[in-house]
DNA sequence: ACCTGAACACCGTTCAAGT
DNA sequence: ACCTGAACACCGTTCAAGT
């Protein structure tokens, strides 16, 4: 392993009074505000302190170093959006195949766009900090919820469901990573998640080994 | 912009002489090194110049900062990269769309996984530092090549070839790199690939406007 | 022309002292 | 219990001196 040694990545300790409840609570704030004003590269423990109001010590107190710190930023951060598409696929069980898809796709797309200053930040904080572990656990989250959901297609069956649910999950992150860090040209950005959809639904069409549920066998998907 | 500022990125001086360019090569293969020995939090200047064989002064004459340093190694990485795959393209003009994006997925995921290892350490290294530029560039220049080819296709045309085709690139960036960033599982790696034609296909497919030379209508595609 | 390495500034992290 | 901030160590970068 090229990566550096493990480092105690956990909180220090769990605030357990109210004020120290919401130091926390700015401690973490003031990194995100800080990364939004100064970019990854000048973020300063220091500078974090000063924004939430508080010395370096007690910065420390809450987290062992700087990449503790960021890793609970981007833990919070992820939480809300595997909790964002989770509610998703629970809401289109039972649905078919392609509107799943598109579901999947506008839910995710929609949770990183919504606050796409942040998205962009803590992408870039991702190799900044070892957040692999984050990013994993995430993804198996998800990968979970958009398996029980396209198991429970009436329309569709496959004959590996998990590689091709990894492959749709790979490719739909990937994608929007790569506009985020492209700097995602405005007027391109809505076409390419439309795209995306149509992207998915031909997949996940192709792939699929057809059901007597399916009533129209290759139902003609419209063109940008 | 919450970038930092842009400051010269460029390298200081084009060696000029034989020692000069030797000493150049050197300190990149080195920053190569560091990298895979330490991983991009590690790298010191200091690391580099001394397993290169120079002082960190030398080091610094060629390049003006650490910055400098790591986008040059990344500049380097992405132009065989992309010079790869402009050849894939090239020779693919005028074949069918669904052998198109075969080679294309193929080419790509090639050039990516010979040197793995670099592969790996120079994603890590476009957070740390500005590779926007370069990545951009790399978009750019791939693009321009997919396009051609589609465009030379005999058996498809698309209503929005540049939307499709920046979709398909993006995802199929994205998702290498997602793979990659997950360290890559053996034994799934292999099999993403295959179902990331797949996809391609389906999506080429899927969107094209069926031309004349097309005699099957709608080839079926094969499952996993 | 090209190289050297001690010196300086900045930032992550600690810890003895405060409330 | 929780907070403070001066002090220390490490690393990016410079520059006066060498070949």
């Amino acid at each position: 392993m090229a990566s550096v040694a493990q480092q105690r990545l956990a909180a220090r300790k769990t605030p357990r009074q109210a004020r120290s409840a919401a130091t926390w609570d700015a401690i973490l704030e003031a990194t995100i505000q800080v990364l939004l004003a100064t970019g990854p590269g000048r973020l300063t423990t220091t500078r974090v302190a000063e924004r939430a109001g508080v010395s370096v010590g007690t910065l420390y107190q809450y987290f062992p170093n700087k990449q503790a710190l960021l890793h609970a930023v981007t833990e919070r951060y992820l939480g809300i959006v595997a909790a964002t598409v989770e509610q998703a696929c629970q809401e289109q069980i039972g649905a078919p195949i392609g509107q799943m898809a598109g579901a999947l796709v506008e839910a995710y797309w929609q949770a990183k766009v919504v606050r796409c200053d942040v998205t962009r930040a803590l992408y870039s904080v991702a190799a900044v900090v070892d957040t692999a572990d984050l990013a994993e656990a995430f993804s198996k989250r998800v990968e979970r919820a958009t398996a029980a959901m396209f198991a429970s297609a009436p329309d569709a069956r496959f004959a590996d469901l998990e590689i091709v649910n990894l492959t749709l999950l790979t490719s739909l992150f990937g994608a929007v990573r790569s506009l985020f860090d492209r700097g995602l040209p405005k007027r391109w950005a809505c076409g390419v998640q439309q795209q995306l959809i149509f992207m998915s639904r031909a997949y996940l069409e192709a792939v699929r080994i057809p059901s007597q549920a399916a009533d129209d066998p290759r139902p003609r998907l419209s063109a940008a």
